[in-house]
DNA sequence: CATAAATCGGACAAAACTATCCGATTAAAA
DNA sequence: TTTTAATCGGATAGTTTTGTCCGATTTATG
């Protein structure tokens, strides 16, 4: 579904969101652990965040990732996805044409938007705050 | 969503179904010219799609591959999914935790299960007689 | 039987994705 | 001011996916 990349962006994000929340920045190496992704790989998806001003970076000694707390609410799902792996998941068809239109569909077009749609909605509705609810309190997880 | 590969076996099985409802069987080069794909990489899959049982393939000359008539209604767009890409889509969890359970979920679970659940539905209740249904009438189309 | 047309199957190549390494840079703290 | 702890960013390596090549095998046909 979507890109390991995308994967350990959504779960370090989330992380962030929840340290911030209680004012804490975080380094790197402790996201990645939460995370029980690879250190140098989740460095280079945090520099994409952050050039997309999803997450904050702070350099030099004491530094780390945080995000700007009115932001926690406001950041959609989508917007992390879409930093990362781009629109292919909303725009490319399901059967692999070169274009998903509805002038000239794929025989599984109207069936595959409906849930591409659905999956959209979630994406566009979900807010870095609602992925930290269950956290705290071991109704989620954000390793196994 | 699918791999490149699932998409050509879609696209490859739905038009060898199209042509053997006529009673034509079809050489790999017509196919692949019919569905835009990489004739020696789809190749590969109907090899894959041969073992599993989804297409028949005869060899020599005017030989190619077609599917039996009675299989056409039967055969769901899940089998072939099944047979290239396995359960991979249905099983893992979307965040990419090691396993997705609903007794330590992450923080999408609920939402994605829901989304997955469709996505499963819709392949499983799809036939390739219906994937071929608006072909002949242009409703529908293989390549863009 | 000889030839031609087709799939089969193994090896190989290219591209994309995932992951690592390390020096450069930055900034807090001693 | 020096040290230390951290991100930045470019180069590189490994893995998976996608795609190609070609000889072997099979079978219809003349
Ligand atoms: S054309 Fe295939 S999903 Fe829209
Ligand atoms: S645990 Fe993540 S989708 Fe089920």
């Amino acid at each position: 579904m979507f890109s390991k990349a995308c994967e350990y962006g959504i779960r370090a994000s989330t992380y962030i969101a929840l340290q911030s929340l209680e004012g804490r920045r975080v380094s790197l190496k402790e996201i990645a652990e939460e995370i029980d992704s690879p250190v140098a790989f989740t460095a280079k998806i945090l520099q994409l965040l952050s050039k997309n001003n999803i997450v904050d970076s702070v350099k030099g000694a004491h530094g780390g990732f945080e995000i700007n707390k009115e932001k926690i609410d406001k950041l959609k799902l989508s917007q992390i996805v879409d930093a990362i792996d781009g629109d292919k998941i909303y725009a490319g068809c399901g059967l692999g044409l070169k274009e998903c239109n509805a002038d000239k569909p794929c025989p599984v077009h109207d069936k595959f938007v409906e849930i591409r749609n659905d999956l959209k909605q979630m994406l566009e509705n979900t807010s870095l705050f609602e992925m930290t609810a269950g956290l705290e309190v071991g109704l989620t997880y954000l390793k196994r």
